[in-house]
DNA sequence: TCGGGCCGGATTAACGATAAACCGAGGAGG
DNA sequence: CCTCCTCGGTTTATCGTTAATCCGGCCCGA
């Protein structure tokens, strides 16, 4: 590995002398830095940047931990990745340990005060992991968890974007609307809010939210939702509307109707939560909680730059507004 | 920041035996080893990675540079982060640029020695950006471009997929089969070689590849494809099958088909390209090629632990067979 | 003519961790 | 009783870069 004092013996300065070529940090006349420039160029050197940024004592590099690429976190970090850069620092992003034979050491402390700042979605996460994290690190989590006072935080309205999108299928004549996707016994996750918001709409249209619409689906995942449908409908289950707590749940709902011949909108409704970008091309078009994935992203990255910058500021707890997106899986009110 | 030698002085003992207390790599007496374990537990310490990474001369960590977090190359990065982390590296997935305004700096050599090794797509780069790295590095290309013989490339059999693709439904009486999302003109990306495949299958049955079945996709969206499909069928453009070279391609088509009235597979049959995830959920089931991503995944992580070792084997680039996974967006041939 | 700037560049001293060499004390073996 | 080894530690030097300081001319104004 070549390095800068090479380049200094072959130029015929002091290292110091490179680096100001290199960075422009201090005036170098022109016949030095053109020497330093060729040698430079002829020995192919670049600059180390690990050794850099122990110096520096930060890295320029902020990382959005998740636990998968996919589905919410993949539409968050495409917004979040271009603020990040318009700061001048890179985005890297990371999966909370892929590995799911260990997941204790998912998170890792040391690699955390790599990153000058760190996005972590608390999705994945155990409680007592964010409990070793230090307030003092600049870190914003994301997600739907109930989380410990001392974090900025962001989150979605979940109870209100499940009740406007429980509402909808209720103004639609809707009577029976599954919860697929709900919790079962307790739970912290995003599923208990927005199940929340789901029994608030059956109230306020004075029905009961009866236990038995509640339909858990394992992972969230659309096999699994898939198939929790499709029992349903083997064992007859009556329903006309179903609440996905995600689009990802959506999709195994709307394959599994349409599979079995059930008419969306007219026989079953159906609103999803996430409003993926896929969702709008899902036939008939799946109606969606959009999360306003740019208020996000932005508030996540003020609030992360602001603890960047060593501010002291109190924590915030931003809740961001949804916006139920009207597509064809539910039907139009006349 | 707390640093290894506060932890020394804390427990009365050199750096040296913190740092042996805390890699484990030299006995030390218990009594001073619980010494020590209390000072860092007291003071809170971390270890600094950044200089271990100095020091060492690694950083245990390998990056999956690709243009965006979604699709294909999300599919691959969940494949390949398990694999990863099985070797004792960590992964991270960073995105060319983010930025379009400034493509040039999309690729920063300094930012790939950081890594002990890189996976890098070679979709968003420009020919020229590839140049400029040296083939000493242990970097493997992924992606459907042709690459200089001096680097380890994993691709996909996109001719052989294509000519699948399509003759499946010329098997099964498509007459007029859509290159949508084609390559007009010139170009090196995936839809020429995939293109190639279309028009081999309609050679093969007979047929002759109509230049106006050709249709091209800006950025290869779903939103551009559904316009181009809106837009064929106002034009009254006879088909009766669609190949679209990706299947983000075929979500835009499937809508626009669907909210038209176009029955598939009935009147118009199509088949996507990648399989991902969801595809199998998007009525009535998307028709795909299955790019074998555990293939993928795995061989280019072989190549990559090989190039790691400092091995200087030939550099190999490496074709993965594909398979047509056949769902509702075709016909069952009888 | 002399002191004070300024300019271009070299020297020094870190950033935080660790490999390698070193060293004192205690025990075993000849 | 002396040598040699092992154990449990310490000291030294280094990874590659850069902030801070220093230094020798040279120009300028008084």
């Amino acid at each position: 590995m070549v390095t800068m004092s090479d380049v200094a013996r072959e130029a015929g300065v002091s290292m110091m002398t490179v680096s100001n070529v290199l960075t422009g940090r201090k005036r170098v006349g022109e016949p030095t830095r053109d020497r330093v420039l060729a040698a430079v160029e002829s020995l192919g050197y670049e600059v180390n940047l690990t050794a850099r940024h122990l110096r520096a004592g930060r890295t320029d590099t902020v990382a959005l931990i998740v636990p998968s690429f996919h589905d919410y976190f993949g539409e968050v970090a495409d917004r979040i990745a271009p603020l990040i850069e318009a700061g001048g620092r890179h985005l890297v992003v990371e999966r909370t340990s892929a590995d799911a034979r260990s997941e204790m050491e998912s998170l890792s402390l040391p690699r955390l005060q790599m990153y000058d700042g760190v996005f972590l979605s608390v999705a994945g996460l155990h409680a007592d992991e964010l409990d070793r994290v230090p307030s003092s690190a600049p870190i914003v989590l994301l997600g739907e968890r109930e989380v410990p006072g001392r974090f900025d935080h962001v989150r979605l309205a979940n109870v209100e974007g499940a009740r406007l999108a429980t509402a909808h299928m209720l103004e639609r004549g809707a009577r029976r609307v599954l919860a697929l996707g709900g919790a079962v016994g307790s739970s912290a996750g995003m599923e208990s809010d927005r199940q929340t918001g789901w029994a608030q709409a059956h109230r306020a249209a004075g029905l009961a939210p009866g236990e038995r619409l509640v339909v858990p689906v394992p992972d969230f995942t659309s096999e699994a939702a898939f198939h929790a449908v499709v029992r349903l409908l083997d064992d007859g289950v009556p329903f006309d509307g179903v609440f996905a707590v995600n689009d990802t749940v959506a999709f195994g709902a709307v394959a599994a109707l349409t599979e079995r011949g059930v008419h969306l909108p007219d026989e079953v409704q159906l609103v999803g939560f996430d409003n993926l970008g896929v969702s709008r091309f899902v036939p008939p078009g799946i109606t969606s909680v959009d999360p306003g994935y740019d208020a996000v992203a932005a508030t996540a990255v003020r609030l992360l730059e602001q603890r960047m910058t060593g501010s002291d500021a109190p924590r915030e707890h931003v809740t961001i507004p949804v916006q139920l997106v009207e597509r064809g899986s539910t039907r139009r009110l006349r």
